[in-house]
DNA sequence: AGCACGCCGACT
DNA sequence: GTCGGCGTGCTC
């Protein structure tokens, strides 16, 4: 790393899916992890230095001069560049086209630079004098909403972005114009005067809003329902002696403990014998010993909330310490960055997700790159954010499939996360009631560090009885089964509806009915550009492919032959919903799906009315599922999932186990006074193994017969995967370039005996918006040879000129 | 991927 | 006579 003199040449990323790094003289100071705009063809755009040198193997006569660099933002670290330069191996991209498009739009502009670094901390908006009463006159009585956010504003004091978003959709265009107008000031709060501001602003609500939350919660125990009255003492303050964890808690938090301060002790040494507390981590990490992931297998209800609530504790500890919290969905789970707050009134917590806004992102984004957040709570992106005194990751509910990217580079952020702790030599807690059958494998093996809480932390909890109703039986016994529902169930809902009680419906498939049909002629209602039935969405009275998007009304008379009766085959939440306003009359009903919360804040709003008991009977499709924790729920009802039980995905009997377990456990809490709460669940199939597994809560005895069909099958975790999917116009056109990677994959250079490739096949949705695509998996059960192949392989394909877009997913979850 | 240049059809 | 289709080629 030439430093003395000037470095006559930066070897630069860019978001490209160009492999190589790209060339730039210099004639300024600069260093790696420096972000720099450089010209590139016609345009200008921003890079990231990867390394400095004095040699270019490029014609000098190419060579351009890097525009800008900098300075005034910190590098990106070593251990930030090593996680995106692994993630560009391990997924075959361009180093570029990994590392730049994680860091924020804002920041990737330079024109936006002078400002981003002016404006520490965060916005807060406030009402000028008098303004109040201008608004009042100014905005109509009928938007509602700008009305609420200026009365907002005029009782909070200030509020922030987020604050903000909640009183109004679209409050950052009013606020412009309101600004504009002289209306409202905006201020810029560093962010610790800013957390503790918030903090005070908000307390009145907190002791509610903390304890709801905390309740709703899926691994919550009564510890926590308790933050808000424990909100004065300090985290690292004495140890919550009041409240006494389960068994499996304390050991869990004793292990994590002990692997923090072996941490922290490692780094401690590095940092007395060379200097420099982080670099050492980083340069030295090699030859620490490797601190293994912790898989926290807990029950629903085992309390791992306080448990990841203690580890980061005890990581904030140490000095300058952050942490990063991943979540599957940070809008499906926004209690959980409540009872963070609530834990850590004193700390600068911020959000990293895909729904902030560009501005927000660029700022939180710079918090955790400048090491002034030291709690970072997001989702699968988060995991690229620079976080240059990172010391301990937790990846709750570790099991879930948004962790996987699954557009661009399909990369899995648990992955990443578990990866980049162990380069950091970090403690990583990999949280779930249903991990994994990688991790548990991992587990299994002793390459990861079980930590298991079989005890519900609520002593008034019980797990709730899970019973199925054969629905052959119903049929058989001429029972009338009404819309898909049975008696059985009906009958189980009046019951609750009697007791006044909640009643919760799980059915995984939107829309009225998946496909209408022609009685006469057999006309059914596919999509004109995918291969997929066109769904009937019936409030809407439209016609909807859930692949394209395509929508069209829903006809009169068949199309083909005229016929008037047009039946809608099957059946989705919002038939349900219908079948069961029929039913019952009296009841009140919400339906949560992607398309009741398509509006910004409808969720919330949803599931408000459902935690304020304003809802009987709740239908909804895995959205219910996540995080959300329903007190008074003292029924689950699961519709139909015999679908996935015979899916050709091998993977799908995983997920409908986690999806069902999660599902059951929002019936778990909430005890009746004669017994715990009850899941029932409609099948075909009730002799299936999976059910006879879940209804014993035994996700163990699961996961060792699942594991042992995937060992005899050499399925993953047995094996590696990788997809390659090639989309064209044709599908001829797709299948010849896959049986052209095939045969080059035969060729003597390439050919690996441990590396075996399938045929290539159509893809099961063969169409998507007029695209047909076919797909490869190469498989080998050893990761460096599969990794070796890929890559040399890559190389080949990428010189073959073909008609089709293709790209490679390493370790893909649907095959 | 962008974004050019480049060489053939339906429009003002 | 131009606008514009997307084919091929390059980006330090």
């Amino acid at each position: 790393m030439p430093r003395i003199g000037a470095p006559a040449i930066a070897r630069v990323a860019l978001d490209t899916p160009l492999l190589t790094l790209f060339d730039y003289r210099l004639d300024q100071a600069a260093s790696p992890g420096q972000l720099v705009q450089v010209p590139f063809g016609r345009r200008q755009v921003v890079g990231v230095v990867w390394e400095l040198t004095h040699r270019s193997e490029v014609d000098p006569g190419k060579l351009r001069d890097v525009t800008a660099v900098w300075h005034e933002l910190p590098p990106l670290g070593d251990d930030w560049r090593d996680l995106m330069q692994f993630a560009s191996r391990y997924y075959q991209r361009g180093v570029g086209e990994v590392a730049l498009p994680g860091v924020p739009a804002h920041l990737r502009t330079p024109m936006r630079w002078p400002r981003l670094l002016a404006q520490r901390g965060v916005q807060r908006y406030r009402l000028a004098d008098g303004a109040l009463a201008a608004l009042l006159e100014n905005v109509p009585a009928r938007l509602r909403a700008q009305r609420r956010l200026a009365e907002g504003l005029a009782q909070a004091g200030t509020l922030d972005a987020d604050e903000v978003r909640t009183l109004c959709a679209k409050a950052a265009d009013v606020l412009k114009q309101w600004a504009a107008a002289g209306w409202v000031v905006v201020d810029t709060v560093p962010f610790h005067e800013a957390v503790r501001h918030a903090d005070e602003a908000d307390s009145e609500d907190d002791e509610s809003s903390a304890t709801e939350s905390a309740e709703a919660d899926d691994s919550t125990d009564s510890a926590l329902a308790d933050t808000s009255a424990h909100r004065d003492v300090a985290p690292s303050d004495a140890p919550r002696a009041a409240r006494t964890l389960t068994a499996g808690q304390a050991d869990a938090v004793a292990a994590i403990h002990d692997a923090l301060e072996a941490a922290g002790a490692r780094c401690l040494d590095a940092a007395t014998s060379t200097g420099e507390n982080d670099a050492a981590r980083t340069g030295a990490a090699d030859d620490l010993p490797p601190c293994p992931p912790f898989l926290l297998y807990g029950v629903t209800g085992s309390g791992k909330t306080e448990v990841y609530l203690r580890a980061v504790a005890e990581a904030l500890r140490e000095r300058d310490a952050q942490v990063l919290v991943l979540v599957p969905e940070i809008n499906l789970t926004p209690q959980l960055e409540g009872v963070f707050r609530a834990r850590f009134p004193e700390e600068a917590l911020v959000t990293l997700h895909s729904g902030l806004a560009e501005g927000e992102r660029a700022r939180h984004w710079l918090a955790a790159h400048r090491g002034e957040a030291r709690i970072v709570l997001g989702t699968r992106l988060a995991v690229m954010a620079s976080l240059p005194h990172l010391r301990l990751i937790v990846v709750d509910e570790e099991h879930d499939p948004s962790y996987k990217q699954q557009e661009g580079l399909r990369y899995s952020a648990r992955d990443l996360a578990i990866w980049r702790a162990n380069r950091l030599r970090i403690p990583v807690v990999l949280g779930s009631a249903t991990p994994s059958l990688d991790s548990w494998r991992r587990a299994e093996q002793g390459r990861y560090v079980r930590l298991a809480m079989p005890e519900r932390a609520t002593p008034d909890a019980v797990l709730p009885r899970v019973s199925l109703i054969d629905m052959d039986i119903e049929h058989k016994r001429q029972r009338t089964v009404h819309e898909g529902l049975s008696q059985s169930l009906l009958a189980a809902i009046r019951a609750r509806l009697e007791a006044g009680e909640q009643s919760l419906l799980f059915l995984n498939r939107r829309g009225y009915a998946p496909v209408l049909n022609c009685d006469a002629c057999g006309w059914i209602s596919d999509c004109r550009r995918c291969s997929a039935h066109m769904v009937l969405h019936k409030p809407e009275r439209r016609l909807r492919c859930h692949h394209c998007g395509a929508e069209s009304r829903i006809p009169h008379a068949c199309p083909d032959c005229g016929n008037l009766d047009l039946a809608p085959l099957g059946r989705g939440t919002q038939r349900i919903e219908e079948a069961l306003a029929e039913q019952f009359p009296e009841a009140r009903l919400a339906r949560i799906d992607a398309d009741s919360t398509r509006r910004k804040g409808s969720a919330q709003a949803l599931f408000a009315q459902v935690h304020a008991g304003e809802v009987d009977i709740l239908i909804g499709t895995q959205m219910v599922a996540k995080g959300h924790d329903f007190r008074n729920v003292t029924l689950v009802g699961v519709v139909n999932a015999d679908s996935a039980l015979f899916s050709h995905d091998f993977r799908a009997a995983e997920r409908l186990f986690a999806q069902l377990m999660q599902v059951a456990g929002r019936a778990g809490r909430a005890a009746r006074a004669d017994g715990p709460g009850d899941v029932l669940i409609q099948t075909r199939y009730a002799s299936h193994p999976l059910f006879a597994s879940l209804m014993r809560h035994d996700y163990a005895g699961f996961a060792a017969q699942q594991l042992e069909e995937r060992r005899v099958a050499l399925l993953p975790p047995f094996t590696h995967q990788a997809l390659l999917r090639a989309e064209a116009r044709r599908l001829d056109d797709a299948m010849t370039f896959l049986k052209q990677a095939r045969e080059i994959a035969a060729t003597p250079a390439l050919h690996d005996t441990r590396i075996a490739l399938w045929d290539p096949v159509p893809m099961t949705m063969v169409r998507i918006a007029g695209t047909e695509r076919a797909q490869l998996v190469v498989e080998s059960p050893h990761r460096g040879a599969l990794q070796r192949f890929l890559t040399h392989w890559m190389g080949e394909l990428r010189a073959l000129k073909a008609p089709v877009r293709w790209h490679l997913e390493v370790d893909p979850l649907e095959i």
